[in-house]
DNA sequence: TCTGGGGTCCTAGGACCC
DNA sequence: TCTGGGGTCCTAGGACCC
């Protein structure tokens, strides 16, 4: 509270977002293939079991969306070109966007892998003259040669707002929503395009009529109210005016780290499940170590034949960090899940969260009545040392699960 | 030939503590 | 015979986002 707020409505806020961004990387990682199909679909792992994570732009002229799952896909656009999602390429382009943004502003937030908000808010002095527009069209072209990602950015004095505009940009576009144009850039979208309004909530408002920012702008406070609730009516009224907190973080820490998998086939056997669950505790436990962390949470996710999904988790003091305690762990957890009900399950997955640096973990004299030993830490950083040279396949995690066998629990 | 994989945030009840 | 009341942590579930 020391640091005087400059006031939401003096921020000056730019989200770049980058335009069918794995569509993208997967032509590039292609270039002589799937770069050449106008018609691409890119996701539709786990057999035929798979969604679209990003669809071209000439499939989406046949109703293709992403999230859709790849046969509805294909049935609409059949003559569509299927490519996998090329993470180490995506993540390596996110990086590289972000690089870029970077030179124009200190303060840009990674709202996800392709989106990114920057906070221009204090750089005027910098840019002198300059209006925001321009200086959006000067980063667009940095971000295309430098990083190869064509992006379109959207920008205002929210985040709301430059998210909105971003999307009203594409392809490859800048729009800038100028000060005091908040409200009548809100009113030409339906409430269902407001980020954090979801199929859910968006059914909940229709109900009361409400399918336009227009129709809840004319709406006296007090009757939102009494419909949503005194929080949720806050929250509505501040977005459909195109306010938000319009705060930009930086290097924000992940507060959880997950593996899931879908089955091409849904398994019925405890067995099945826990081979699974193993390859995916030892992958989330190279990961948690990588960052320097112990997970005091661990979390199993079983998604059964008929969709429901269950959970159940369990928090321990002094946190785990190492393939074996993960695995246990996480196997108990299955094993209670899969006692409550027994059915084929079509996913598992294991999530990490409370996370603490391993630094501040340290247990000191009383480290051997933790869930893991040092030997066991010890064991875990030389396997991932040897992975690190070898390739992943390196060292199979088969006499983990023996040893837990026995143990027995 | 339905529904991926990676996340964030919120809520609500119960345990536990003072 | 009658119920306090905050605060925090844990757990389960769910909405939502890309």
């Amino acid at each position: 509270m020391n640091k005087p707020d400059p006031g939401s409505r003096s921020r000056r806020l730019l989200l770049a977002d980058c335009d069918q961004f794995f569509v993208q990387c997967a032509r590039l990682a292609d270039p002589e293939g799937v770069g050449r199909c106008e018609l691409l679909l890119v996701g539709g792992a786990a057999g035929h079991r798979g969604v679209v994570t990003s669809a071209s732009y000439a499939t989406r002229e046949f109703g293709v969306r992403s999230g859709m799952p790849m046969s509805t896909a294909l049935r609409l656009c059949p003559r569509a070109t299927v490519a996998p999602v090329p993470r180490r390429l995506c993540s390596e382009k996110g990086r590289d966007v972000r690089e870029v943004l970077r030179r124009f502003s200190p303060v840009v937030e990674a709202a996800s892998i392709d989106e990114s908000y920057i906070d221009m808010s204090g750089t005027e002095a910098l840019y002198e003259a300059e209006s925001l527009a321009d200086t959006a069209l000067r980063m667009q072209k940095a971000v295309s040669s430098d990083a190869g990602i064509v992006v379109s950015i959207g920008g205002g004095t929210s985040r709301i707002v430059a998210k909105l505009a971003a999307g009203r940009a594409k392809p490859a576009g800048v729009l800038i929503v100028e000060p005091g144009g908040e409200i009548d850039f809100m009113r030409r979208f339906d409430l269902a395009a407001i980020p954090g309004i979801g199929p859910v909530f968006a059914r909940e408002l229709q109900k009361f009529g409400l399918v336009s920012v227009e129709q809840a702008l004319r709406l006296e406070p007090v009757v939102l109210e009494q419909w949503l609730g005194a929080s949720r009516a806050r929250w509505l009224h501040a977005r459909i005016r195109g306010s938000d907190s319009g705060h930009v973080e930086p290097e924000r820490e992940a507060r959880s780290i997950s593996r899931e998998e879908t089955f091409p086939v849904d398994l019925f056997e405890n067995e099945d499940l826990e081979t699974q669950l193993l390859e995916l505790a030892v992958r989330l436990g190279a990961d948690v170590r990588r960052e320097g962390l112990r997970a005091r949470t661990l979390t199993v996710k079983l998604r059964d034949a008929d969709f429901r999904t269950r959970q159940a988790s369990i928090t321990i003091d002094e946190g785990v960090e190492t393939d074996r305690a993960i695995y246990e762990t996480a196997r108990s957890l299955l094993n209670r899940l899969r006692s409550t009900r027994h059915t084929g399950a079509r996913l598992i997955g294991i999530a990490a969260s409370n996370l603490r640096d391993r630094a501040e973990t340290q247990l000191g004299m009383f480290e051997e009545l933790g869930a893991e030993s040092d030997r066991d830490r010890r064991l875990s950083r030389v396997a991932d040392a040897v992975r690190e040279r070898f390739g992943p396949g390196a060292v199979r995690p088969g006499r983990l699960i023996d040893r837990s066998r026995r143990s027995g629990d």
